[in-house]
DNA sequence: AAGAGGCCCTGATAGC
DNA sequence: TGCTATCAGGGCCTCT
């Protein structure tokens, strides 16, 4: 669920939140994540000052004045959860456990600041936290993933590079972090429907300019779910990814035999799966 | 060696 | 009511 407009979403509203602010404690709830949560990590986080959250494709990163990083991969299910802390005693009690902004159940990590909290709760516990000792480590991290979908490099020629003589569908393609890092199931059944293409389209088939199409709408759709996203998000609510403002502007993800949206044309979405993924298309239209 | 498919995990939902 | 089956899909892994 979380792609790169969700991530980036969470990442803005932690920006503003624990920029400049010095970690005081963390508390381990769970190790149990995609990553098992060394047991130093609480060390090489407490006492900590963050001069910024950046994020690359899917992944934040949390930067210390320190000169290492945390890595935080949301997963699935993962949700960053702001907690105000009203005393100072609520520090050692478990009070603001009542805070209906809480789930009761699947939370990993608390990283506590002065006045609040922030609570890492994944049920499904494909996220993970990693911490990262200096710049170079954290290229390295990141050397396997494609570029971002708004990076200058991700463009025809670059994209060309990709479709010679391979027997790949472009819905497989464009899932693929290797190829480019940040679109996720959800999204590539949008920039697909945007841009005319059919998901089970072999890419060594693929136009010049459909591909040409492929790059502008991806960027299209992702910019636009950032903007509508950060605008329906204040303070820092839960930050699921589900509760910005896209999911009701979906034109195909979740439409299984609703009508296209496409002015003039009359059929259905159908639902197939391809690359174990559920992919929602129109069979008219895109091509 | 590219591409297909499986696995990790839990919660929601469907069907009997 | 309570059981089982299926689906959700990011990233990584194995198998052919």
């Amino acid at each position: 669920m979380p792609e790169l407009p969700e991530v980036e979403i969470v990442r803005q509203s932690l920006d503003k939140k624990i920029r400049q602010k010095k970690v005081k404690k963390v508390i381990i709830r769970n190790r149990n994540l995609r990553i098992k949560i060394p047991i130093n990590f609480k060390k090489k986080l407490e006492n900590k000052k963050v001069s910024k959250v950046s994020r690359f494709s899917k992944y934040l990163i949390i930067n210390f004045y320190e000169g290492d990083f945390c890595i935080i991969h949301l997963g699935m299910s993962g949700t960053i959860h702001l907690i105000r802390d009203n005393f100072k005693s609520s520090l050692t009690n478990l009070s603001f456990y009542n805070s209906p902004l809480l789930p009761k159940k699947h939370n990993h990590i608390e990283i506590i600041f002065d006045e609040f909290r922030i609570v890492y709760n994944d049920p499904r516990r494909f996220g993970f936290f990693q911490m990262i000792k200096n710049n170079l480590d954290l290229k390295k991290r990141f050397l396997h993933l494609g570029p971002e979908p708004f990076d200058k490099k991700f463009n025809l020629s670059f994209f060309k590079k990709f479709i010679t003589k391979k027997n790949r569908k472009i819905k497989d393609l464009i899932i693929d972090q290797k190829f480019v890092s940040g679109i996720g199931n959800i999204y590539a059944n949008e920039i697909l429907f945007l841009s005319k293409i059919n998901p089970n389209k072999k890419i060594r088939l693929l136009k010049e300019d459909q591909c040409s199409r492929i790059i502008s709408d991806s960027k299209r759709v992702l910019q636009k779910a950032i903007k509508d996203g950060g605008s329906s998000i204040r303070d820092f609510k839960n930050t699921d990814g589900n509760k910005g403002g896209f999911q009701d502007k979906f034109k195909v993800y979740g439409r299984e035999g609703l009508n296209c949206k496409r002015k003039g044309c009359e059929s259905i979405i159908i639902k197939r799966m391809i690359s174990n993924r559920s992919t929602f298309f129109c069979n008219t239209c895109q091509k």
